[in-house]
DNA sequence: ATTAATTAGTTAACAGATTAACAAGATAGC
DNA sequence: GCTATCTTGTTAATCTGTTAACTAATTAAT
C-alpha cells in the first residue's frame, strides 16, 4: 500500500519542465510562443493538415487551436483554406514566412537539443523517445 | 542531418498527455482540475510548503499560483499563513476539508494508475520514472 | 426526400500560463 | 545607520486551456 509513490503525470510535466529550460530562450528571441512553434513544427514536417488532426497533433484543444490560428494568421506565418468536397474541413498550411520562420528558428534549436542530448546521454534519450512513443500509443 | 526527428518536447507533451486520459474522468466527476489535484497531491505528500517551493514542485508559474491559491482558499481546501522570522514567506497547508478530499480522491486515482499499469506494463513504467527522474534533475 | 444522428469548427465563460512591472520585506556593503 | 541589492509574492495584460453549448455541413435511417 503505497502511501505515497511518484506522480507518472507529474514526473511527465515536470520533466518536460526541464527539458524546455534548454528551448524556451530561442523561442523568447525570436518571439514564438510554445504552440506556435510546435505548430509551425507539425506543419512543416506533416504539410497541409485539418484542424483537428493539427489539435491533436500538436496537444491543443480546438477551442484554443480556433484563436491560436487566427493570431498566426493575422502574423502571416500560416494560412488556411477550406475544402470543396467537404465545406465543413478547415486545411492548414505553412506560408513562405512560416518556412522561413521555421528555417531561422532551427539551427538554434537544433544546437540546443544536441546540449541536452550531451549533458543527459544520448542512449538514454534513444531509450526516454521509445517509452514516450509506446505511452503515447495507449488509447484509453 | 535529420530534417526532422522526434521532438522531446512534444514527445513528452504527448505521451503526458495519453496519461491524463487514464485520471482526468474522475476529476471531472470530484471537479477538480488538475492544478487543484497536484497541490493537493503535493501538500499531503509535503506537508506545509512556501509558494515558491509549492509552485515549483506543481510546474505552476508563481502568477498562477497567487489565482490558483486564493480560488482554492475560497473552496476551503488549503489555507496561507505568514510566518514571523520573514513577513515575505506566505506558507500553504492542506486544510482538513483538503485532507478529505485527497482521501476521497485517491481511491478512484490508484484504479487508474493500476489499469495504466497493466496496459503499459510495470517494468517499462519504472524504467519510465526513472528517466524522467534524471531528465527533471538536469537544472540547466 | 426528410428526419435524425455525426462531425468540424466556433463562441462563450471562466481557469490557468506567460512576461513584465511592481510593492514590501530581508541582506549586504559601506 | 543607510543605501543598494536581492527575494517573495502580487498585479496587469495578453495568450492559452477547459468545458459546454452552438452553427453548419455531412452522413445514416427511415
Amino acid at each position: 500500500m503505497p502511501t505515497h509513490r511518484r506522480s507518472l503525470t507529474l514526473d511527465l510535466l515536470q520533466a518536460r519542465e526541464a527539458a524546455m529550460k534548454f528551448f524556451r530562450p530561442s523561442l523568447n528571441e525570436h518571439g514564438l510562443t510554445e504552440q506556435q512553434w510546435r505548430i509551425i513544427r507539425i506543419l512543416h514536417q506533416q504539410g497541409e493538415l485539418e484542424m483537428n488532426r493539427l489539435a491533436d497533433l500538436a496537444c491543443i484543444l480546438k477551442p484554443s487551436m480556433t484563436g491560436v490560428l487566427s493570431r498566426m494568421e493575422t502574423q502571416g506565418f500560416v494560412g488556411r483554406r477550406k475544402v470543396a468536397h467537404d465545406q465543413r474541413l478547415v486545411l492548414v498550411f505553412l506560408t513562405d514566412q512560416g518556412l522561413a520562420c521555421f528555417e531561422a528558428m532551427s539551427g538554434c534549436m537544433e544546437q540546443n537539443y544536441q546540449q541536452l542530448q550531451a549533458r543527459f546521454g544520448e542512449m538514454k534519450l534513444q531509450q526516454l523517445l521509445g517509452l514516450l512513443g509506446e505511452l503515447r500509443g495507449l488509447k484509453r
